[in-house]
DNA sequence: CTTGGTAACATTAACGTTAATGTCTTGAAT
DNA sequence: ATTCAAGACATTAACGTTAATGTTACCAAG
C-alpha cells in the first residue's frame, strides 16, 4: 500500500517479523539456518525473505557481530598490471568465500599506505592484505595496534617477523640469470629501477648466485639503477659496444621500458639483446612482445594470502608464518643463443 | 592499564568522552566540527581522539546515518586494462571526495553482473557505478527497486534513459578512420570481437560514416567478426592479397592479438598493415609497441561518472542525463602512409 | 527585574542486527 | 504424578554512532 514511492525502503528483519508473526530474532536465526528453529518455520520464512526481496544490512550485521565479511586489500595501483593481475585472483579467491574487497591504493607513497590501512581500519574490515611499499613498520605496528589480522604479501619484509606469502624471488632470478647462461650469454646485467622493499635485494642475490655458479667473473657482471631513459639508453649502448648480451630486468612493467630504449635505438631482441623479466604478467596480458619471464604463481600467492589470512581471522594464534611459492621460468623467445652453434646445455 | 592485551580494543567516542569529561554526543559533534561547539572544546576532544587514536567506525556511523561514504563500482574485471585504468581513475576521484570504493567483477557475464549488484546493495553503498556487460535491463531494474542512486559508465544503452557518462565512440571511430585514410589507405577494415554492449555498434558507424565521407566504395569496405586467431590469420592473409592495408580495431587490447597474429605471420606493421585501436590504454601502461589510437579520456569519464552520481546521492532529481566526451587521437606511427610520397594531408 | 535569545553542552532515542538469556510447551523417564 | 530435558520461540540488551530535542547559564534588551 503506497510503499512505492521515491525513496524505496529497504526491508528489515522488522517487516519479515509482521508478515510471518515471529519475532525479529526468530527471523533473524532462521535466516541464518542456525538451529533452534523449526524446519517448517525456517522454510516459510525464507521464502518470505525471498518474496520481500530481503537483502541483509551488513552494516547492522557488522556493527553487531564485530564481522564485515569484508577484506582490504593495499596495492600499489591498478596502473601496474601486476597489481591488477593479483587483484583479479584475490577477488575470485575472495568471492568464493563469501568476502568482498575494499581495494585501496598506496599509489607507492608510504603516507599513502598509511592512509589507506587506517581507511581499511575504519571500515572495519576483517583482516588486510597488505602489499608494502615500504620497509617502515609504521603501517604494520598500526594494524597490530588495531587488533587487525593482516598479511603481508609479495615482498619480503623482516622475513618470518610476520605473516607473509611471497614467491621465491631469489630462486627466480637465479632462474632467470640460468636461462640466459644457457642460452650462450656470458656478460649479463641486472637493471633496477625501485627497491621494492627487499624484492630488489632478493632478486639481485638470485641472479649473481647463478652467476657464481657459473664462473662468471666479476667483470663481467652489471649491476645497473634506471634514473631516466636517457641514461638507461647510454647504458645500454656502452654494454653494446663491451660486449654485454643478456639482459635481467626487475620486472616486466619495467623490461617493457628497455624493450622500447632498444627498439628506438634500432636494436633488436634477442640479436642484440637477450632480455628476461618478472612476473610474467604476460600470462594474462596477451600484449604482442616476446619477453621471457619469472612466473611468480600469482593464483597460488593469491590464493594462499586470502587462506592464511582467513584462518587468523577465525583465531589461529600460530605464530607468524612465511609461505614460499615456487616459481617458474616462461620462456618467449627473447633470450635465443647469440651464437646458434653453441649447445644450450654448456 | 592492561589494555594492551590481544585483542587491542577499539577506541570509541565513549572512550573519547570519558577521558574528556563531555558526552558522546557532544565528542562526534566536535569530531565533525559541528556549530554548537566551542572552540575550545573542540580542539581538546579532537587532540584527544588523535592521541587515542580514534578511528570512527564506518559501520556504526552508516548504520545511523543512512550513509556509508563508500561507492560500488562494477567493472569486468581488471586483467582488462580499461578497466584497471579507469578503476585508477576512479579510485583517486573518489579518495579525494572521501569516497571508498568497493570493486566488482561482473567477468562480463550478466549473471555474475547481477550478482555483483546484490553484493553492492548488500554493502549498503551509497551509489554504484556500472559498466554494464549486457544489454539487459535486471541489474537495471534491481537497483532502482532497491532505490540506489547509479550511473551508467562507457556504454551506450538506451540512450537517454539512465543517467550514463560515456566517451564519443563513434566520433573515435570516425577519427580512427580518418587516420588511416589520410594516411593513404583505401581498402579498409573493422575488426571486433565481442559486442560490448552497444559500443560495437557505435565504432562500426563511425567507421563507416568516415569512409562514406572519403568516398571508398562498399567493396573496400570490410567487417569481420573474429571466432579465433587461426580464422583471423587467414582473413588477414586473404585482406593481404586483396590489398587491404588500414585496420581499425575494437579495442587496444584486441589490437594487441591483431599484432601478435601479423607478427606470428611474418608481416610488419605500418609496412604491410596499417593499426588504429581504441581506448588508449597505452598513455599509462607504456608497453613496447607503436600502435595508434583513440583516447576516451578516461580521467574526464572517470570524474564526470563520480560527480554525477554524488549528485544523484545528494539528492539531485533531475531527468537522466547523458554526458558525452570528447575523444581525441593519439598517434604512434602504426599507420605511416604506405606510399611515403602521398601528401598525408589529401 | 523580567523576558527572550543564544551559546554550549546533555539526554534520549533510534539505525538493523545478533548474543545471551528467558519462557513455555511437550513428551519421556522416574 | 513429578521431574527433567529439550525443542521452539520470545525478550532483552547491546554494537557505536548520530538526529532530534532538552537543559542550563549567561547576556542584552525591554
Amino acid at each position: 500500500m503506497a510503499k512505492d514511492t521515491a525513496g524505496a525502503k529497504r526491508v528489515t528483519l522488522q517487516d519479515i517479523a509482521q508478515h510471518t508473526g515471529y519475532t525479529v530474532n526468530t527471523v533473524s536465526r532462521a535466516l541464518k539456518n542456525k538451529s533452534d528453529i523449526s524446519r517448517a518455520t525456517c522454510e516459510r520464512i525464507q521464502a518470505v525473505a525471498a518474496e520481500l526481496g530481503y537483502v541483509r544490512n551488513v552494516m547492522a550485521s557488522a556493527l553487531r557481530s564485530g564481522r564485515t565479511k569484508t577484506l582490504g586489500v593495499i596495492v600499489g595501483g591498478m596502473a601496474n598490471p601486476f597489481y591488477s593481475i593479483m587483484t583479479d585472483e584475490l577477488q575470485d579467491e575472495a568471492m568464493a568465500r563469501g568476502y568482498s574487497l575494499v581495494i585501496l591504493c598506496s599509489r607507492d607513497q608510504p603516507e599513502l599506505e598509511m592512509q589507506a590501512v587506517e581507511t581499511a581500519i575504519s571500515r572495519q574490515v576483517d583482516g588486510i592484505l597488505l602489499f608494502p611499499c615500504t620497509a617502515s613498520q609504521r603501517s604494520i605496528e598500526r594494524m597490530k595496534a588495531a587488533g587487525v589480522p593482516f598479511v603481508l604479501m609479495s615482498r619480503y619484509l623482516e622475513r618470518g617477523r610476520e605473516d607473509c606469502v611471497v614467491c621465491d624471488e631469489e630462486q627466480g632470478a637465479y632462474l632467470a640469470a640460468q636461462h640466459l647462461l644457457r642460452a650462450g650469454h656470458r656478460k649479463l646485467a641486472y637493471l633496477y629501477t625501485y627497491d621494492v622493499v627487499f624484492s630488489g635485494e632478493q632478486r639481485q642475490r638470485g641472479f649473481l648466485r647463478a652467476l657464481d655458479e657459473a664462473g662468471i667473473p666479476a667483470c663481467d657482471r652489471f649491476i645497473y639503477k634506471q634514473q631516466n631513459e636517457q641514461d638507461t639508453a647510454r647504458q645500454l649502448l656502452a654494454w653494446k659496444s663491451e660486449g654485454v648480451t643478456g639482459l635481467f630486468v626487475f620486472c616486466d612493467m619495467e623490461a617493457w621500458l628497455i624493450i622500447s630504449c632498444i627498439q628506438k635505438m634500432g636494436l633488436r631482441i634477442p640479436e642484440d639483446f637477450a632480455l628476461v623479466g618478472f612476473d610474467n604478467i604476460q600470462s594474462k596480458l596477451h600484449f604482442p612482445t616476446l619477453l621471457c619471464s619469472v612466473d611468480g604463481c600469482m593464483p597460488g600467492v593469491a590464493r594462499a594470502g586470502i587462506d592464511l589470512l582467513r584462518s587468523r581471522i577465525h583465531g589461529d594464534a600460530q605464530p607468524p608464518q612465511t609461505l614460499l611459492f615456487p616459481v617458474k621460468l616462461v620462456c618467449r623467445g627473447a633470450c635465443e643463443s647469440k651464437e646458434k652453434h653453441i649447445p644450450a646445455t654448456r
